[in-house]
DNA sequence: AATAAAAATGTAAACGTTTACATTTTTATT
DNA sequence: AATAAAAATGTAAACGTTTACATTTTTATT
């Protein structure tokens, strides 16, 4: 009723002129460009997306699939995200598949029914097949990994790059003086957390530092085991004056841990996690930690989408520098 | 090429049959739907959402409007909603206002052009002018809002009871055997800090308890001149010894700030505050607060929104009961 | 003023489904 | 076996745009 007919109808003029206008075509007069939005405007005229994209082919939806929603670190990649594609007026549809397999080929199968222009994504921790993966790249659907990617070519991928982020974290607590190091890792599934037990071994065999690594795999809560093994390490490595946490979380689990063994930090043990969690500025002493810049990697996946929506462009890859935060966790000033 | 038309060529049935197959007809034979499917797998068939869009009306798509996503709150929502509607064969189109009107507006906007099936909003903090709410209200597309609502008549909401919240958690301070009570109030502007800070008044007249309210409009950084005056309060009334902060983060502050002053919590004072964040568990002492259930109010508002989009139902109202959540900020024990 | 080139507008088909209505086939009833 | 009722299938138009190509109008050039 309320369609480009209608003001067809009202205007005199044909449905293309009219259609046109509303995709700023140049080859248009003023005169009647300014005729049309008049109507348009009379009638309250609104734009029906979907019949513009099933007959463009172009849908101005982007598709985005996550782990978790309402993790800090994803939701932050979000907020980047919709800035920037919200800017070119693009909207987009978010999934999460709970690190699984099978609800990660739901999302995409569904993202491809719903005609999106491309996909941003961060590959479930349970994922190993790859084959569904392959048939959105065949698809020519554009598509950016970030943060985690499947081990395939020719892909287009924004990466923070965690072993380096381990590396200077290692570092610091080296600079701080630190002579005896324990790193915290996680599960050795994950690629990440992989990457930042590297970081960590190479910064000890360069410095030539004593250090242990242990591996929690899943800590939950703070009656799990994790902590009572957490606490049996301590004690048979009395020696041990610095910790590099996989993760911000398991940092402050670990912060209180020390603290109810009487154990101060930074003065006796100190302390770093990764991933410079909201809560991380929060506690007391506040918790030294690794930036990884997630609303910047979140705009830098968009960009790089975008750029793959206007012209075919080769494979890209991006690795992000994380940043070292300094807080009290890491002081040696007293 | 490989659309219905492709199934029909293919299996000799007509185009309506084939569409009968993929919307679950119950009037189509077992045969017939058979050989349809197995037809679909060969060509790899995927249905076009858009092109079902738009002859049917039917979009599938429910647009979501919250304030920022990367706020734990409104992110738990999100979580909770999208597990309600992608269970129902839904998606969800998300934007964020920055407490911005006028996004509010466009997004409204361009969510109508995506002929969304229903939309679930949390208003900004900005808008005052409801007009285009009241647009969207009038197009019949089915509105929920949480958490935050505006002052119209016979609209669909899910709130959480921030009197009954802030109620609890003051009488939980007297419980504890506060005698002096301070209330941090956040801006009055906001209704729910207004409602917060009436439960927070409804709780100590009740008990006859004296006490302050001390507003703060914006909390920004530690520096911040907000955290001198609250020391100077602090020292003008010494006999504080129980403090409801309208928000975790507020009161992990202060948490801070009355470590730094040497006063014992919650020896001394006893400290609780609001919304039960991810951090509140983490420090120490743990912090005592008031849980919203947002992961909740995401869902009830999603069930409720698909309600709406069965059949009309009146508008209804639900509101959420906050719980409390002990921890050791409040605790008397010792 | 005639002509060519450029700009503006129009025609009509197409995108891939759904669905009201019509027709045919199958099943149940006598 | 005839008939009625129910189930299954088919026909054809429609949803609201975009766009290749065609035509008309305007502008520039001689």
């Amino acid at each position: 009723m309320a369609g480009i007919k209608e003001i067809s109808r009202i205007t005199g003029l044909s449905l293309a002129t009219v259609s046109r206008v509303f995709n700023d075509s140049s080859l248009v007069s003023p005169k009647t460009r300014e005729k049309v939005l008049k109507a348009a405007k009379e009638i309250d005229y609104r734009p029906n997306m979907m019949a513009a994209a099933l007959r463009s082919g172009k849908s101005k939806i982007i598709g985005v699939i996550v782990p978790e929603v309402n993790n800090s670190f994803f939701s932050d990649i979000i907020n980047g995200i919709e800035q920037v594609v919200s800017d070119s007026g693009f909207n987009i549809i978010i999934s999460q598949t709970h690190e699984q397999q099978e609800k990660e080929n739901t999302a995409l199968n569904s993202f491809l029914e719903m005609n999106v222009d491309g996909v941003l994504m961060s590959i479930s921790k349970e994922t190993n097949d790859y084959t569904y993966i392959q048939k959105i790249l065949d698809s020519k659907t554009p598509i950016v990994f970030f943060d985690r990617r499947p081990t395939l070519e020719t892909i287009n991928t924004v990466l923070l790059d965690n072993y380096l982020g381990a590396y200077i974290a290692t570092e610091h607590l080296i600079h701080m003086d630190c002579k005896n190091l324990l790193h915290i890792a996680g599960s050795s599934e994950v690629s990440i957390f992989e990457e930042r037990k590297k970081g960590f071994e190479a910064a000890v065999k360069k410095h030539n530092i004593p250090s242990e690594v242990y591996h929690i795999s899943d800590f939950k809560t703070e009656t799990s085991k994790d902590l009572q093994s957490l606490k049996k390490i301590l004690e048979q490595h009395p020696n041990i004056d610095g910790i590099f946490a996989y993760g911000d979380e398991m940092a402050i689990h670990l912060l209180n841990l020390l603290n109810t063994l009487k154990i101060e930090v930074p003065k006796k043990i100190k302390l770093i996690g990764f991933g410079n969690a909201n809560f991380s500025a929060l506690t007391q002493p506040s918790l030294s930690s690794i930036d990884q810049e997630s609303s910047l990697m979140g705009e830098l996946s968009a960009n790089l989408l975008l750029q793959n929506l206007k012209k075919t462009i080769k494979p890209t890859s991006r690795v992000l520098s994380p940043k070292l935060i300094k807080r009290e966790s890491t002081n040696n000033q007293d």
